[in-house]
DNA sequence: ACCTGAACACCGTTCAAGT
DNA sequence: ACCTGAACACCGTTCAAGT
């Protein structure tokens, strides 16, 4: 089958995509792929770093993102919500990677908006927290409380969802240079 | 046994703050109650269910918390902190409950220190986020990265860590009245 | 009413043995 | 080098049957 540690990630972010976290499992993962389950241990230390792996794949658009650190972040968000519950796969990506994007890139940014580093660096981790909670408690109140209720966006209806208010609202404030 | 929503609760609760929440499993719960691990569904409608249950007598003493918005949100992270891997469970948890504490009690607060009620609410809801993203990584760091960089605080050594220094600083600024 | 016991349909990980 | 097959030690949940 010709195995590698890109094409078990590319599986598992496409099961994660269709089916959602909780089917990303190492064994539908060896079915998929049609091998036995242990042969994903050769290429992959432990499912953890897989997802890992798929986190980066996941945030690497980021990477080439323009615009400020405000742009930057709205940016995240429309990239994780649409994959319905990577919200707590992000919070455990991050802690195995600090370097995961946009964590580089954020202070970069608001340094080049005359912030100066230290407190670029402090605001960096700030946002960061408040974007990864934001989004995983919008994404398990989509899942739990209405599977309905998820706003199916005409991409130019410009009505921000409550939601998407609240975000915006801790970016802004956070974003004020001190 | 006598078997009861409260008994299981509690041993739930115990389990968890001695060895993490990947212990707790409906089937190592039985065993500590010495009972079939089907018994446990005669009172609890799921594990899901069983852990809101959990996380609301964790967070019970918010309610009857002194002080000012400030206060209890620093008063919520040293409640949740110690319980090392708890802060996935809240995200969870928030989800299913909006009532959890202190998401009440928050917004209360705001207005008795004269926020009008629309923005009390909304800053709330920001502030929660932020509160549940920062604890989450928090605790995430502190079990991958070093289990032995836990700071043993003597309760009196008032240097605060990194990660309370931003915990902070995210809180001033959300707190700011617009 | 409350619980047992067994079953169903799964997990992540390891590791000898094969090719 | 790469993978199989089987095993180990688990999961959450359901449900007939017992008391």
């Amino acid at each position: 089958m010709a195995l590698s540690l890109e094409l078990i990630t590319a599986t598992a972010r496409s099961l994660l995509v269709q089916y959602g976290l909780q089917d990303v499992s190492m064994r539908r993962l060896a079915k998929e792929l049609d091998v036995g389950p242990g042969a994903l241990y050769y290429h992959v230390a432990s499912k953890q770093e897989l997802l890992r792996s798929v986190a980066h794949e996941i945030l690497s658009p980021l990477q080439h993102e323009p615009g400020d650190a405000l742009e930057l972040m709205l940016r995240f968000r429309e990239l994780v919500l649409p994959l319905r519950d990577v919200g707590d796969l992000l919070l455990l990506a991050y802690a195995l990677d600090e370097n995961l994007p946009p964590a580089r890139l954020l202070p970069e940014r608001l340094m080049a908006e005359g912030w100066p580093q230290s407190s670029a660096e402090e605001t960096s981790a700030v946002v960061m927290r408040f974007a990864l909670g934001a989004v995983a408690t919008e994404q398990n109140q989509a899942l739990l409380q209405g599977p309905a209720a998820m706003p199916t966006q005409a991409p130019d209806a410009r009505q921000a969802t409550a939601a998407e208010q609240i975000y915006r609202r801790g970016l802004q404030k956070l974003l004020i240079r001190a």
